[in-house]
DNA sequence: CTGAAAGCGCTTACAG
DNA sequence: CTGAAAGCGCTTACAG
């Protein structure tokens, strides 16, 4: 591949002049850098980025973990990220884990071997420490829909779930619900433990406790919107009606809550504001050289569709 | 961050040794190795892959192009590529490129300059030169799903749509199905372009030409399942039945398709194997140093579910 | 089995 | 405005 040299010779003019042209941080005669130009395009330079990287101990790519990217809420916000860092010239290694400790430690192994310039983190096993050993190894680091983690350097861009899911508890016993529960999903993760709680202490609040999911319960909260679309598969499968026999409600509101077959009563979070924001905390940090430790929290607003009804008496 | 040196230093050895029991390339004494490891772990070292990749010319990170990852097929598809991928100690830039030119330009720009190992491409525009580009730049290119580039160089890991489309009009045809539309996306890709021509093929076999989507078809046969399911809800909401007034045939059999809800007449496409297959060939390109130059492809087969009945007549 | 030396392709002060 | 020199953190023959 045709390196800085190459270019140099060819525009007989030294590699500290192509890079300063090709960077455009150094004021370049014109008659010079029009030569420099057209050395790179007739040998079709594209400059090394690893090497940049090296001596610039920056290397212009950022890593995204994501607890399930077949989940069309993460795939969005993925998705949003890389459309604004590939804008910057930012590159994005993504990591799907799952929230397996062990794709997890893969991940942050990964990213820190590659000195991403920052990491953001959607999702990760409640006793996860690789949040943490990324801020050790001086990567900023900013936590989407996900809080509870105590360090304040990290960067926090969260919405309300809490006051959520008091929305959603209330829809509910206006309905009539009485016995409520929740389903979530195998894995210990940040977001469905918290909605869990938020759910049981709205309850409390009425005086209720959640039952279990098995208990015949007459409506569900879903921890997501796939979790409640799942649900309603597995409800209807059983010769149940969705929402005459049992409601479900879900969280996300992903494309397909709006479909006509599905018609989702759900928790709007807008993925893509989320994605931008974070990224614009985290590159601003990096080219800081610090760290995020920036905080904030955006309510999120109940979408009433058809999946909840009154409660069968 | 600290470096080879630091931990030469401290375990009281050369650079060259410790590289050496990082790498476990060369044989090193036991006790050397205990010295080295036990540094590593005192200054908890991770190995800098950008200054490896510059040196040993293998960045171990590979690129993933997807035309559009909120379709679950294609987030599927990149999160196989990753399981495998990060098993072997490579990382996954992903571009998601909705077929646009210029992000396409741009995610060719990104992969090239960051030397990437080999690269997936899983839908592009019809006339984009992004995947010679990325062979004329001496990396191996693997094209999944996707065929019609006519360089030998490419690696090629596709499934038959003529035949699957055969099957999907063979299938309306005996329903008694003689209008027949195709729902493509608005992008000129591959894949849709190549399915909506096997459709008309197998239509002309049978004497019939396709119809427009606005004009009265019977049946409508989706450029994917994605594209299918949304077709269902205009239907629904225009307030036609599926399938008493329409029929309609998806692509890919994501999981939703087998929703109760859905339940939806598709031909499945396995992408977690289209995907294990596609790393398998490109890294082993990658590490002999030259293309993947071969071709594989594999029958999809029709599944029927409950968005195909009768004609109405 | 271990180490000294060169070099991967850039950027970055610093002279001139 | 342009260039020579040093160096980023590794790997890779090659001696010893």
């Amino acid at each position: 591949m045709t390196t800085l040299i190459d270019v140099a010779r060819r525009a007989g003019v030294s590699k500290s002049t192509v890079s300063n042209v090709i960077r455009g941080s150094v004021f370049v005669s014109a008659k010079t850098r029009g030569r420099v130009e057209q050395a790179v395009r007739e040998t079709g330079y594209r400059p090394n980025i690893i090497a940049r990287s090296l001596k610039s101990r920056a290397s212009s790519t950022i890593g995204v973990i994501v607890p399930d990217l077949r989940n069309p809420f993460f795939a969005d916000l993925s998705v949003s990220i890389e459309e604004v860092a590939y804008e910057l010239g930012y590159a994005v290694l993504t990591a799907n884990t799952e929230c397996l400790p062990s794709a997890e430690a893969n991940a942050g192994r990964a990213l820190i071997e590659r000195r991403v310039d920052g990491v953001i983190v959607a999702g990760i096993s409640l006793d996860s420490s690789l949040p943490v050993n990324l801020l050790d190894h001086d990567i900023p680091t900013i936590l989407v829909t996900l809080s509870g983690l105590d360090d304040s350097r990290f960067g926090v861009i969260d919405h309300d779930d809490e006051s959520a899911m008091e929305a959603v508890v209330d829809h509910l016993y206006q309905l009539g619900h009485r016995r409520l529960a929740f389903a979530w999903l195998p894995v210990p993760e940040h977001a469905g433990e918290r909605r869990r709680q938020g759910m049981e202490a709205a309850l409390a609040r009425r005086g209720l406790m959640p039952v279990r999911i098995d208990d015949g319960p007459t409506a569900i909260v879903g921890h997501n919107d796939i979790q409640a679309i799942a649900t309603i598969d597995r409800l209807e499968r059983a010769g149940l009606d969705v929402p005459r026999d049992v409601s479900v409600v879900g969280y996300d509101d992903v494309p397909l809550a709006a479909h006509q077959r599905i018609a989702l009563t759900t928790v709007r979070s807008d993925a893509a504001a989320l994605a931008r924001r974070a990224f614009e905390l985290l590159v601003n940090a990096a080219r800081a050289g610090r760290h995020v430790a920036y905080r904030e929290i955006q309510p999120n607003p109940l979408v009433i569709r058809r999946t909840t009804g009154s409660a069968p008496r």
